[in-house]
DNA sequence: CTATAAGTGATACTTAATCTCACTTGAGCT
DNA sequence: AGCTCAAGTGAGATTAAGTATCACTTATAG
């Protein structure tokens, strides 16, 4: 059984890209690290860890992988782009707009939609993001900025 | 009935904040524009129709409005940060990995994950967005890098 | 081992985003 | 209508992020 960063550079290959240094580095950062990175987050990783790797190698990999589906990039209802490892399974976050906290969802209906989309547009699938935005319970009950006005 | 920009600007003031021009100005290059558009892009057309909104404050705008949920911000699984006002029905895409085309998909069944949803963890829920990513049929056809390898 | 196209890193550059702060203005209240 | 003042703003300086170029290196097929 091969390691992640195996499987993951496997695919690469898959897709007729070669294993080098820079792109592991960026894959082992991504996994190393906090399940949301921005770039500059990779950027630092990766001079961290591997120092002769350059910054444009890195902005190549990053959209290269999100292209192939292997990392997925999302604003997480914010400003800026996030990237995290694809996961195999399914990925659904509710995520606050005032404090930030993302909660997991298990919930999953792609199965359904999945065989309904490519049968009726002939898309083909390779990952899907479902991301709901609200207040938590804590924020709710913080929302006092509205509450004279409203 | 009100224009959409009177009603959005109502949903500001609900929460507590001032109606501005600048305000304005954000909310109508969105409304006028294509529908997903670029900080930069919001940028160049606010200053096209209102020269005298500064920039800092289109940023500032743009990240309330994102937070209020009156807007939404999304890579469409790729590098960039884009913005859209929130539409108040569904709003789903499948996104070509390969070239950016987006299908608009109109199955949605957040009606049952939203009761299931607050009732489990009390989120409220103010906006969601579901996006599929993967290789519409014209660029499976034109995949022709891999095919020599894989 | 060789050939070669894919990929890289350094650097210079362009563009995007943030910060600060004195000034302006929207909205509530007479 | 006019006053008040906190919310919001614009200008400009600054910092950070991202891109382009190109000679050099290297992963892979044969």
């Amino acid at each position: 059984m091969a390691a992640l960063i195996d499987q993951l550079i496997e695919r690469l290959q898959a897709a007729g890209y070669r294993n080098t240094p820079a792109r592991r580095a960026v894959l082992e950062a991504l996994i190393d690290g906090p399940s949301h990175m921005t770039a500059p987050d990779v950027v630092a990783a990766v001079d961290e860890s591997s120092p002769s790797v350059g910054r444009a190698s890195i902005y190549r990999t990053l959209e290269l992988l999100t292209k192939l589906g292997v990392i997925q990039s999302s604003t997480l209802g914010g400003t800026e782009t996030t990237y995290m490892l694809s996961p195999s399974g399914h990925h659904h976050h509710a995520i606050c707009l005032e404090c930030r906290q993302t909660i997991e969802i298990d919930e999953c209906v792609m199965g359904e939609m999945e065989g309904l989309l490519h049968e009726r547009t002939g898309f083909e699938i390779r990952g899907h993001l479902l991301e709901i935005y609200g207040l938590c319970p804590r924020c709710q009950a913080m929302q006092r900025h509205s509450t004279q006005t409203a």
